[in-house]
DNA sequence: TTGTAGGCGTTATCAC
DNA sequence: GTGATAACGCCTACAA
């Protein structure tokens, strides 16, 4: 029997070739293909790839066998063949811009990551990791250049102009909304985060105090900008003076320091803090100064992460649903790759928790 | 509507085929080809493509014009077609096992991850987030199906017996050495977590501390069994009692709950705990219950992370170069996928850093 | 319902 | 030095 082309491809792309791994006796075995789950079927290639997709129109016993093959062979697709095939890579990037890398350990970050790859397992979407760099050209050359099909920019977010560019060629969805105006392009779920402040700080207002500073988040961020607006807000409403910022950076330790500061300052009867570990930071200032909390100082936080509940007293704080931020975000992206239309702007809803420290 | 074959071919490759984006009058263009770019440049494919790789044998020229058109284009080479050909994928994954997925919000994973992100900045290798899910059967064949280069584990690992099988069909590395026997296959970078509690722990009874608890790690992670070893090591060789013992789960929140339980029970003088967040979270708990630190209670925590900077007192801490073991690890992986040989474990230093907490 | 064949964008092996 | 041309593994009209 004179060989088909299909077995001359076979025998030419035999195992060893070109791949230098040196002691494995048996050969960097290559994965199996379609072609070979196919052949094992006793099916064509189309046929096999109909089974894999789940496409209809296949005898039963025909799916069965195949899938039997894909068993015994441990057939997994090839991504990049089937990428380029269809045109679109399953390929989601989640983006850390430079601008919020730092705050990468921050578990509100995490939470909402966690999220997205929740909402997303069960589809074949695969998530790309792009840290830092945002202004690099090369991190914006590989989103536009097709290597993704979408991208989650997962910040508090700030200008990042370049990235709301990148709607452009790609469907883009945000963690926060930008402070700047965005045109049409890039859609975004977020919290209303100057409401949901003013709620924590209203809270204070309703159990008495009335000298109430901040420890605000980076002003470079709309999350640190709005929350700080909140703040402001209610002390105006309650014609009480607004007076008593200090700027930390979402860490635990600016917490401190910010608490530090303001503990040098006139007096005061409570703070609110931009985030949980701001607040986790402050408290453990206040308590080596000997004041008591929420006796002397009542705290309230935002995020509702395990700092808050870890600290003591635990910290009363404006839960933002970070995981469900994430799935949404990966649910916009996938009805956007759907081809379906989605708001352009999402809000969340917050809620207070009141704990002990206030 | 009837067309022709060879017009619906056209159609086909044509701009706006497919995809349905509404209301952008240009259309989503398709990203410009090499094809596009030899063409502009008046060469053959393969030139461009030499030009792109930058394999010499080019004329200057040539090299010039080439880099003029993709300049012009904007061209990106497209990795899934990349990928086909040269049957590697460029992708490395970071994988979060579900063991501890949890953790994903500890500040030591994600520097690590960014170590290893850095790191790979420069090169063209892209990192992939698998989060979750170590047992399914689903992500493992997507590692082990040529979809990744290499893998990463990102974990303070425990088993992960599945995982360590991947070493047979792709590079990995670990973070974190296993307490089981791991074969041959895999590679791992840790640092020697029982030696570098006891140096925790010798601080404090170098302090002239007696009674010497500790807040463990999760016990069904290495790095948790291995700092409680190091504890009762020292203890043992000091000649002293070894009774007090919590266990947490490196959350900020089991170290209060775990301080509450130890101030519940007989007396002692110091504390150590296997990571900063718990330790910190039990300062908060120490000082709701009016102990002083170091006064009546030292604490020695484990990182060096941004909580042992700021909680007040400040904690003595044993650093962990977490950002340098994500570089390490990716500068192992890609030695390996060079061919290189590489010491299967990678042991870095850990120091002692005393602070104000003991 | 199933098979055939062409194409997805690059790389790599040859000749020239 | 440069250009055809055959893979790479899969999808998908179209034909059968």
């Amino acid at each position: 029997m004179a060989k088909k082309p299909s077995e001359q491809q076979r025998e030419r792309s035999r195992p060893r070739k070109g791949v230098d791994v040196l002691d494995d006796p048996s050969g960097p075995t290559r994965p199996p293909t379609l072609e070979t789950v196919a052949a094992r079927a006793g099916v064509s290639r189309a046929t096999a790839s109909r089974v894999v997709n789940h496409l209809d129109r296949v005898a039963p016993h025909v799916v069965a066998s195949v899938n039997a093959a894909i068993e015994e062979l441990g057939y997994v697709p090839n991504q990049a063949a089937r990428s380029l095939a269809r045109r679109r890579t399953a390929v989601i990037a989640v983006v850390i811009p430079e601008s919020t890398e730092r705050l990468f350990a921050d578990p509100f970050f995490a939470t909402v990551v966690q999220g997205a790859a929740a909402h997303l397992r069960g589809t074949d979407y695969t998530l790309n990791l792009v840290l830092g760099s945002d202004q690099e050209d090369k991190s914006r050359r590989y989103l536009t250049g097709g290597n993704v099909d979408g991208v989650l920019v997962v910040s508090q977010h700030e200008g990042d102009l370049p990235l709301t560019r990148l709607g452009l060629s790609v469907p883009i969805v945000f963690a926060g909304r930008p402070a700047v105006d965005f045109g049409e392009h890039g859609h975004f779920v977020d919290v209303d985060n100057r409401a949901a402040a003013a709620t924590g700080v209203r809270h204070l207002v309703e159990r008495g105090r009335s000298r109430i500073a901040t420890i605000a988040g980076a002003q470079d961020l709309a999350a640190g900008r709005d929350r700080l607006a909140g703040w402001q807000d209610v002390l105006t409403d309650a014609g009480f003076d607004s007076d008593l910022v200090e700027v930390g950076d979402f860490t635990p330790e600016s917490g401190t320091v910010a608490m530090e500061r303001l503990l040098d300052g006139p007096e005061f009867d409570a703070v609110f803090a931009a985030n949980d570990q701001m607040a986790f930071g402050a408290i453990s200032a206040l308590a080596r100064a000997g004041r008591s909390v929420p006796g002397d100082v009542a705290v309230v936080g935002f995020d509702d992460d395990q700092f808050s509940r870890a600290a003591r007293p635990t910290i009363t704080t404006v839960h933002q649903p970070a995981r469900e931020m994430g799935a949404v975000m990966a649910a916009h992206l996938l009805a956007l790759l759907a081809g379906e239309r989605v708001d352009q702007v999402t809000v969340l809803p917050t809620r207070l928790v009141v704990r002990e420290s206030s």
